[in-house]
DNA sequence: GGCGCCCTTGATGAGTCCTTAAGGACTTCG
DNA sequence: CGAAGTCCTTAAGGACTCATCAAGGGCGCC
């Protein structure tokens, strides 16, 4: 059971290995990608709690990298950088980071600033990629899933759907943005496709799927995914 | 319509002149509490997005609070300090805040903060479309409404009825109008719809849908959206 | 080709919402 | 005082949405 994963953007190996010996010395899960492409197609693929992304770098720039993994997933994104700018402050913060901290960092603040991004990401508490919802175990890594004491298989289009509601938790999303999302851009009217689908996700993840108490209908709107937050 | 609703704690009067001034010149709701026991009785009582927190307070401190505000909510904090001090950055965030800025602040920087951690406030997505009126919170991007404790359910008619109203409050608004603009240019003289379903608005959102404050009758004429303009 | 799995589509019943109507309280005016 | 109009409230029927089931159709695999 590690502290949560963390995704290390930054194109310089000596950066990359500083940071995945210390944060996994602090009981991360540390993986790393070497350029904005690269970041992106890992958080596309797997699941992380946390990106640290390198502001300056060659290629797709860290701001643009922020943006584009912020339209995908709402996971906590913490800039770094060299320069002390404003601007950049600015610039990086309304692209969607969570935070933004000034190399040469201070290990304790930044360690205290990344468990408080982590905190605002209840989704991804936990073992790496697990997460209880429902009467179900999700494992995002592994694409299975356990209920009622058996393994549940989810087909293709169930589990993008169920992915997006997990990177979208506890908010209202309307049909037409989980028709777009899950199915293409050109089935935003095709409500009955989610009726079904959302169904068969409770019949599959739910302890009692005639009233569900995960996966709730928001009736004129779209559906939303209760998640139980951790402590409070 | 409000860019969101601001807890400014401060036990300088000057800053919290400013500060007010300020952010209501940017399109934020704002008050203000002199202590850390007057912070925590308004954010009990009343709906804010954001407590700006002095970290350095006579009577209970900045850390004290920010402990006991987060025990009892998961509204955003973002303390202010005059000192820089790492140990003091830490203890702040594990306190639960969910940013640290040192005075003398850089304005759009703050202001970039305060945008970035109200995207992480759990009821909404994002500080727009949100709004206080009667003894309802209103959030015109999910169509979610809270009310006396508990989640009401508008309709559609409903709520495109309130939005009109929203969007020409304190204003009086005739019949003919409201019935063409939320029905079409054929209804102008179905005053019975608007008497059933005002009806119905307010019995969601009026604290006593007896004696409305809120969604007013204006006789012979038509009906007025009240707003409760915070303080002045 | 035959088989199995998954996606799409249609049908049905339950539940919710819009429209309409009607009764009662209140105000205005003759 | 009585009549007429406005306003509030409630109730009932038709229209729409949602949940559920089940039957084709497409696709890959043996």
């Amino acid at each position: 059971m590690s502290a949560g994963r963390i995704l290390v953007v930054d194109d310089d190996p000596q950066i990359r290995r500083v940071m995945r010996v210390t944060l996994t010395g602090h009981g991360f899960e540390v993986d790393d990608a070497t350029s904005g492409e690269a970041a992106l197609e890992k958080v596309r693929d797997q699941r992380f709690d946390l990106v640290l992304l390198d502001m300056n770098m060659p290629g797709i720039g860290g701001l643009a990298t922020c943006r584009e993994i912020r339209a995908q997933s709402e996971i906590a994104i913490i800039m770094l950088t060299v320069r002390d700018s404003e601007m950049d402050k600015v610039e990086a913060l309304d692209a969607g980071a969570d935070d933004y901290v000034t190399k040469p960092y201070n290990l304790p603040e930044l360690l205290a600033r990344i468990r408080a991004s982590m905190r605002r990401t209840p989704w991804t508490h936990g073992p790496s990629g697990r997460l209880t919802l429902g009467a179900a175990e999700v494992d995002f890594d592994t694409r299975q899933v356990v209920a009622r004491g058996g393994a549940v298989r989810l087909t293709p289009k169930e589990f993008e759907l169920l992915r997006y509601f997990v990177t979208h938790a506890n908010r209202v999303i309307p049909h037409r943005e989980l028709l777009q999302a899950v199915w293409g851009p050109d089935y935003g009217d095709q409500v009955d496709y989610l009726r079904v689908f959302v169904n068969q996700l409770r019949k599959k993840i739910e302890a009692k799927p005639s009233s569900p108490t995960c996966l709730l209908t928001e009736p004129w709107v779209g559906y939303r995914l209760q998640l139980a937050s951790p402590q409070h």
